[in-house]
DNA sequence: GTAACAATTCAATAGGTGTTGAATTCTACA
DNA sequence: TGTAGAATTCAACACCTATTGAATTGTTAC
């Protein structure tokens, strides 16, 4: 029987709350996370989540954030010599979705993204303004915007095989054979030739 | 008022259920689509739903089916010059998604995917069964179970990034030059050396 | 030490959901 | 023509949801 009123000490419930629901969001995507659960794993009363948040769509979205900040990495990876840049973009996306914390956002991310209108929105911002703006200044190519679009369909493609519907062999691959097979699409999409091989 | 009892005349409605379904499932997905939707925009009862169909579940398998059947369209596509391979795949799945009940069930499907298991296992039925057995036999590569899934992973990502994210200028672009763009990709991982350019 | 405030729980509310059972009207077949 | 069955609606059920308001207990600043 848990009492009422605050608990003695400093309280780290908080946080318990954000980690619980970025979790669920992650593994069961928006809708199907309760409020409940949350509360539930972070053994809390369910008005405790709202009282803090405000409410679950509120929480969401402070609590999916992407796990790196595009402006802040990206620079790096986009430097240095062209031949290479594939695959340091291949081993950055595939070594962050190595973290169990990043994946679990990134995973939120696209599920929550194929029918919550404002997750939607934030991936669509963040490939177009945020890695658009990278791309750029990184690169110095004209169409950056369609090269950030072509880069995330792959991303996202990646995400949602080999995490969401965790198809076989490709879930259980390790992750250097992963930058291996998509490096080359990344290379392309962000350096090479657009059209076909022949013209342009 | 509508009347009780039954209609005169042969009726429609079982179909107008199964589109009004499709369209919802497609763009809602699997969640936010509800039974009372569907029966209101096919002009009847939710209760005739269930009737027809047994569960929302069962309605959502019966609807949501593949456009196409892959062993019957694939063999045409993979065969032939295998330097037109990756063109020729492009040109079927994007031109497939311009058609909209077409594009219905496949963004039904992935955005089911990201939260219903039972669509995930059809999505991953899908690609590394069937499409995985068109490859394998139609262009005889060894490695044919990886190859399915990386081509997976382009497909989805399209759908995703054009369809559900729509994300620009990606949404905008008229299928040639989407065409153009992901072919090459398509190319690679249907007949192209899959390690770095240089080794394999 | 007391007043403000933060953390916490409890109980309730209002609304939505899939699904069921019975009732009614029509069709098809004997 | 009669009767089994199909199509259809209505009303209800049982359940689950996010959210609210009040009550209680602890902490912090004066």
């Amino acid at each position: 029987m848990t009492t009422r009123g605050r608990r003695a000490g400093t309280s780290r419930t908080r946080e318990a709350i954000a980690e619980a629901a970025r979790r669920s969001f992650g593994e069961l995507g928006y809708e199907r996370t309760t409020i409940r659960a949350i509360a539930n794993e972070a053994g809390v009363d369910p008005a405790l989540v709202i009282h803090f948040y405000g409410s679950k769509q509120q929480l969401f979205l402070s609590v999916i954030d992407l796990p790196f900040a595009p402006e802040e990495v990206l620079p790096a990876i986009l430097a240095g010599d062209r031949d290479g840049v594939g695959e340091r973009f291949a081993r950055f996306v595939v070594g962050m979705l190595e973290d169990e914390n990043a994946r679990s956002v990134m995973t939120g991310m696209v599920r929550a993204a194929s029918t919550e209108a404002e997750a939607a929105a934030m991936l669509r911002e963040l490939i177009s303004r945020r890695v658009f703006a990278a791309i750029a200044d990184g690169l110095g190519v004209d169409d950056a915007d369609l090269r950030a679009n072509l880069v995330g369909t792959q991303v996202v493609g990646l995400v949602l095989a080999r995490y969401v519907v965790a198809v076989e062999p490709l879930a259980s691959l390790d992750a250097d054979r992963v930058v291996a097979f998509i490096a080359p699409t990344f290379q392309r999409y962000l350096v090479g030739p657009l059209s076909e091989p022949g013209k342009a």
